[in-house]
DNA sequence: TGCATTTCGAGAGCAGTGCTCTCTATAGTG
DNA sequence: CACTATAGAGAGCACTGCTCTCGAAATGCA
């Protein structure tokens, strides 16, 4: 579809830049990330590529928008496994997605959910990615089934106006305490998961695949049973 | 009590290279610490630092044990103040703090919670200092009355096997499950500072401190209560 | 086809980094 | 007083991001 040869090679170039950025992002994450290194690997030399990105940061952003999808897509596609009618089984399907990716790709995990880097203000093209898991979870919180109890009237003003942007926008008809306990097991999931893709775990939970594994998974149930489903 | 003139400048000028240290690093994060620029605001030559600290690295290293202890402490005191029968409120206290301490410095808190440093490998001196708050919380649980439902056979041995480390230390007495729950609650904890102090609240949580401040302390009021405390 | 205009890549260069090595002045020690 | 350990300076290496200029090549237009 590429018009003229240029345009081929313009867009040939700047794919394999992003590809290489990738790369070393996965062996030596993003403080190793270097635009010098990318035009190496590319046999130009490092002004030439700044034809093709603008900056350093500007290919680091465009790395975060590229981890926050390959991460949405595997957390929608091990959700979309489960029978529509199993809450509990969709919700642990999300958190093992996410868990297994952030440790299959920790510098992209970290990039994303780690210290944000540091000239860095979350640019308007991260948003859409960036709600793709979140997103996930709130459509289950809709479709469960009325109950939830009720909170002191205090403490309901409080979630009502901290919720206030969410509940304006996606998730449109879901009670406020059920939003609100969402937020606090999306934090769960994401800090079980940072303190073992960081390194925090050691000398606390045994190390192993199968065990970490198997005590995420426990924890996960518990969280989505605490969150009424299932 | 310095002896010669010499240790006594030796003391004074590494005291004033990691309060240097420290400065920057609140300033600029630790991407933007550099040792030249430490070594110029004590008029010295680059090389000169070299005598007082072997590597950035190394100097990081010391900004890592600071930062785990200046929160150990504000989570301490903050413990302290509340009466040792009031089990959710020393929770809650200790949780604030943490909160409060990374909202004021994000820079540090990203250090030890965030992305690991890239050479890094988590060294001996810092598992004390980092420990100091995970033993508050256990200090808490340790002081449970005793409940504390029951597991099935299958989840226990899980939950057993995993938290091994911890059961043959620190967490003498306390059941299995508790502990268990304990370390969600500290995921729970961290990951909801994390999304705060990193970023991710923007457009889910309204903004404004007291705003936030209330929800967070919901939040953790709730997962307390999750835990079986007050 | 022929010419003007973009676009691209190379090269040099600036300012900054971590870190090493050598050299001299000085402080501490027998 | 002589000798040694140490501190700091200075130069230098290899690396970074990024800018500017300049010639060659691809493109658009007449």
């Amino acid at each position: 579809m590429a018009r003229t040869r240029r345009e081929a090679a313009r867009e040939e170039l700047t794919a394999q830049i992003l590809e290489l950025g990738r790369a070393h992002l996965a062996v030596e994450g993003a403080a190793g990330l270097s635009l010098r290194a990318i035009a190496r690997d590319l046999g130009m030399v490092s002004s030439a590529v700044y034809r093709y990105v603008p900056s350093r940061d500007a290919l680091l952003t465009l790395l975060i928008v590229d981890a926050y999808d390959a991460l949405g897509a595997v957390a929608e596609t091990a959700e979309a496994r489960v029978a529509r009618a199993d809450l509990m089984g969709r919700f642990v399907a999300v958190a093992m997605a996410v868990r297994t990716w952030a440790l299959e790709h920790p510098h992209e995990y970290a990039l994303i959910y780690g210290s944000p880097v540091p000239g860095y203000a979350a640019p308007e093209a991260t948003i859409g990615p960036a709600s793709r898991v979140p997103t996930l979870l709130l459509t289950i919180l809709a479709q469960m089934p009325e109950p939830a109890a009720g909170l002191a009237p205090a403490e309901a003003k409080v979630v009502r106006t901290a919720i206030a942007p969410l509940a304006s926008s996606a998730a449109g008809g879901i009670p406020d305490e059920r939003i609100a306990r969402g937020l606090a097991s999306w934090a769960t999931l994401l800090g079980a998961v940072s303190l073992e893709v960081f390194g925090h775990l050691t000398n606390v939970v045994a190390p192993g695949q199968r065990t970490r594994r198997a005590f995420f998974e426990h924890q996960m149930r518990e969280v989505a049973a605490g969150l009424g489903l299932g």
